[in-house]
RNA sequence: GCGCCCGUAGCUCAAUGGAUAGAGCAACCGGUUUCUACCCGGUCGGUUGGGGGUUCGAGUCCCUCCGGGCGCACCA
């Protein structure tokens, strides 16, 4: 029995007193069936009663003492009983609560998934940098919590795009490039320009790949450099968020929905709203309708489209690719776009709180052995997803990152994430994904045939394996909650509390018979919950990006 | 000035309006005759920034004050 069913049984029980008369006819709330924090509270704990009470018109512990009545005659409810102001405590037979390691292992990779965000098409946009340096710390947040939320919303059901948005049109573009040009021909960098040590080195490479570039005309040189420029350190880009396990199904660039006449399109659409105006020979879009703090211009006086008009475009074509829900991930720095792209939903009419979502993601800063670092080696200014991934690795990387809520300033620490002991919860998740690895393997050289043989499941009654069980039966529910929610964080903090599941079980129940022992279905049920914690760890880790070693 | 985010143990952080606010680190004390000790058990640690309110119940919601971060372009 897992937590949904019992709930649902408890739906059910609380319907039909309604049908006897016995509950006043009420709309019935959400069962939240929760795991207690204290064991003696049960297995499973519900406060149905007491949000029931008021509607009902009736003293909370009345109605609990209905529910538990019918809950005692629920096969495989072992008891049922009130608790404080009309808690209802429940505990299972061990039978029904290890059938669930049959049901994880059935499930595979499966295991988790659901259908709460099932039909929803969801556009997930992150990082969206300008082409013109490596990506930093505030990209680096997204893309590992970023990566996650998406994985974690495909996982609820939803059908998911990742997409990134490439700043290559206006006037940063010609600086980059004027840069690259200027120090591809020894001349210092300008001022407004980009200084990081990088621009040497793709100075360098251009002039490498293209000798003749330096002797064209100032105004040709400087277009050669900057698409060369552009070229490069795009791909740079690419390969760091590949080699970080950050997927996009699509790279979107700016300027595309300029040639495409995607702008025009936009534009129209807005136009047809009636939320565009002209005012002082430019021409804006009334966001001030919906909620913005003022209104934004879409075409300057001068006839530029402006940064703006390619957002409010870009946003038309995603829904006309067929997104029902767009996420933009965006950083600190950009909190007072919310208002503005949730605006420019509503101009093109849209629901704001239906189709649109901003997510904003706080500072990171790093420290190592507790000094702040801030210099990068190549970029001059800040630290790299390179320097990151260099340092501390992929899994190390992603999984710090994405154990922190986004929305909270976040300080870490280069030695702390390196360390390979339970300092560090990315080793200890992974190391109890090895070690069960390792048992399993030992099952097998045995030749023992765990899973042709016959499972018990009543037999996984230590409290150890009871509590084990429990935190797997939890796997799905906080898939679901981490994708409605957008915070993976809750399934790197389940992982934790999962492993410490697994290694308190470990540490004192024995899993393979020793040499002087005979098999048992004690061994053999031990082997299906083993396997179960294992299938749960993979397939957690997988939603972080993160590797499931079978040895360490 | 206006707006958004944040304030929880010495440090880094959890906690979907629920029961006694939890982990890890740091400090101290223990534990393995055989599966991975990168593990397990224990001790120490709190006026959830202050004050008021809402309710059966508030770290969580509302108001206010204090402190920190960020943003307020016919830039991108």
């Amino acid at each position: 029995m897992n937590p949904d069913a019992l709930a649902a049984h408890v739906a059910a029980i609380l319907a039909a007193l309604m049908q006897e008369g016995r509950l006043p006819s009420v709309d019935l709330p959400e069962v939240r069936m929760e795991r207690p924090k204290n064991r003696d509270h049960g297995d499973y704990a519900t406060n149905v009663a007491l949000t029931l009470a008021k509607p009902a018109g009736l003293p909370p512990r009345d109605i609990a003492t209905m529910l538990v009545e019918g809950l005692n005659a629920v096969p495989g409810v072992a008891s049922a009983e009130i608790a404080g102001p009309g808690f209802v405590n429940i505990r299972l037979d061990s039978a029904a609560q290890g059938e669930l390691a049959r049901t994880v292992v059935a499930a595979g990779t499966d295991w988790g998934h659901g259908t709460s965000l099932a039909g929803r098409t969801v556009n997930v946009e992150f990082i969206s940098a300008n082409p013109t340096g490596p990506l930093h710390l505030g990209h680096t947040r997204w893309a590992a919590v970023g990566d996650a939320i998406a994985r974690v919303l495909a996982a609820a059901g939803a059908t998911v795009a990742t997409e990134f948005y490439i700043n290559d049109r206006g006037v940063q573009m010609d600086k980059f490039g004027a840069s690259v040009m200027a120090a591809a021909n020894g001349r210092p960098v300008p001022e407004d320009g980009y200084h990081g040590g990088y621009i040497l080195d793709l100075a360098a490479a251009i002039v490498m790949a293209r000798p003749d570039i330096t002797s064209l005309p100032e105004d040709q040189q400087l277009i050669a450099f900057r698409e060369a420029a552009y070229a490069l350190q795009l791909k740079q880009q690419q390969q760091v968020l590949a080699l970080f396990r950050t997927h996009f199904d699509v790279w979107f660039s700016e300027r595309s929905l300029h040639e495409s006449g995607a702008v025009e399109r936009g534009m129209a659409k807005l136009r047809e709203q009636g939320h565009v105006v002209e005012q002082e020979g430019a021409i804006w879009l009334r966001t001030t309708d919906f909620g913005d703090d003022k209104d934004r211009v879409l075409v300057k006086a001068d006839g530029e489209y402006t940064y703006f008009a390619s957002d409010t475009a870009y946003y038309v074509d995603k829904r006309a690719r067929g997104f029902d829900l767009n996420i933009y991930l965006l950083g600190a720095d950009h909190h007072g776009y919310v208002n503005r792209l949730r605006a420019v939903a509503a101009c093109a009419g849209d629901d704001m709180d239906e189709n649109v979502e901003v997510l904003i993601g706080q500072l990171v800063k790093i420290t190592r052995g507790g000094e702040e670092v801030k210099l990068s080696k190549r970029a001059g200014t800040i630290v790299t997803l390179d320097d990151l991934v260099e340092e501390v690795g992929v899994d190390a990387a992603r999984y710090t990152l994405a154990r922190y809520p986004a929305d909270s300033p976040l300080t870490l620490d280069l030695e702390e994430m390196t360390r390979a002991t339970n300092d560090n919860p990315v080793f200890y998740v992974q190391y109890a994904h090895a070690r069960i690895a390792s048992v399993l393997r030992n099952a097998d050289e045995l030749g023992i045939d765990w899973q042709g043989a016959e499972f018990a499941p009543a037999l996984l009654d230590h409290e150890r394996e009871n509590n084990l069980l429990g935190m797997i039966g939890e796997f799905p529910r906080i898939v679901a909650s981490a994708a409605e929610l957008r915070e993976p964080h809750r399934v790197a903090r389940y992982l934790e509390d999962l492993a410490t599941a697994y290694h308190r079980f470990y540490d004192v129940c024995r899993v393979l018979p020793r040499s002087d022992e005979q098999l048992a279905p004690i061994h053999i049920a031990r082997l299906w919950l083993c396997a179960s914690a294992r299938q749960t760890i993979a397939n957690g880790l997988d939603l972080l990006g993160v590797s499931a070693p079978e040895r360490m």
